[in-house]
DNA sequence: AACTATTTATAAGA
DNA sequence: TTCTTATAAATAGTT
């Protein structure tokens, strides 16, 4: 724009390409402060130049990523979206699954149940039923398993005490030790005392409920832990 | 820059601002593409005026989007990674949440028990229990508002089945239908027939006919209903 | 939005 | 690069 006019096209010459970007970058810059100031606004200038070189301007008292965040807000999509789009939608998915997963939950807890029709209430008290006899289930079989263990402990006990008790006798009768009274077999008596505890606990499990008072041969067993 | 120079400051006038703001945009926009094409660069002008209005230039051939991307690469820093952060948080958050939600509902359904302590199931057959009773109680409460309703419909029927049998008496007695046999009262009676559906299926309705035997009428009238 | 006197930007040369 | 400078372009104030 000076000593002559110039067609504005690439200019091939590289040097001279160069020089012209340095020289016309300042005038915008320099521009660009201008009308911060005249005008009471903020600008972002970002250039890259053919050599992939970056120049930047930005009006003072902001930064990059403020405009980066105020445009978007003003465009109002997402520019980085399509990093987090999948994201997003996960996201939107997950809270719903999740929103849905806790309304169940709530039914089944006994909330929430207004909007539910008759048919719907009917099925969720039969799935409720169904779900509270597993847990019964569930409950007995965990029970008598643990009984069973306790019994087979108590028995193993058992045994040995009586070979215990056995070879005191034996060792009773054997002149060599000169044992009479019962002093041996209390001690090995006291000495299974601290399985009792546990096999009192047991017994405090709430036997159970009225329900499943058809399961009473299951209940037979019990006596035999006192 | 004509018709005398200007201070680098703030234009207090709005108007003139706002006009100065549009012409300098224009120059600047028009400096930049020359600088686009001369200089075979890339530039990208955000601009937010004083209204909060936004502007932009930006290069042919790219997007706001790329020069997002290619500032971050070339700055080296991802302006965003705290919000992708933030997300991927709340997403392992949710997603760990869900699955604590989805383990309850498998519990109370009567899965995945297996992993439950004695005490634990106690625990969760009482709360189904009481779950089990809530969902009970607030099916009577539909049953019984149902119940209330439908008596209710029945007593206005019912009522209006009374008001209407009264006035065929009192037509059937009234001299100035002239009716003396008992066609007329026939005819008459035919009248109401589309009326006669309504009342046929009341009639079916298991609590009773008539609250109205004290005339004789009644009963005449009653067959030719059905 | 158009005009235009003037300022500013800048192409080419040093 | 920077400076110079002739000239093109931008634009402030006006209509």
């Amino acid at each position: 724009m000076a000593r002559g006019k110039i067609q504005i096209k690439r200019i091939e010459n590289t040097t001279n390409r160069q020089v012209t970007y340095s020289k016309r970058r300042n005038g915008l810059f320099k521009k660009a402060n201008e009308l911060t100031v005249l005008c009471d606004a903020k600008v972002s200038i970002l250039m890259f130049s053919s050599t992939g070189k970056l120049h930047e301007y930005i009006s003072p008292s902001t930064s990059t990523k403020q405009f980066f965040d105020q445009y978007q807000m003003t465009v109002g999509i997402d520019l980085w979206s399509s990093h987090y789009e999948n994201m997003q939608e996960n996201l939107k998915k997950l809270k719903e699954v999740n929103r849905n997963l806790r309304k169940e939950i709530r039914q089944r807890i006994g909330d929430c149940l207004n909007d539910l029709s008759m048919e719907e209430l009917t099925l969720l008290e039969e799935e409720m039923d169904k779900a509270a006899k597993v847990v019964r289930e569930r409950k007995y079989k965990v029970i008598s398993n643990q009984i069973d263990t306790q019994r087979k402990k108590f028995n193993n006990e058992k045994e040995v005490q009586s070979r215990l008790l056995h070879d005191l006798d034996t060792r009773a009768e054997d002149p060599r030790y000169g044992l009479v009274d019962n002093g041996g077999e209390y001690e090995s008596v006291i000495g299974f005392s601290n399985l009792g505890p546990r096999m009192f606990a047991l017994s405090l499990q709430p036997s159970h409920p009225n329900a499943h008072s058809g399961t009473g041969s299951d209940l037979t067993t019990y006596p035999l832990l006192f």
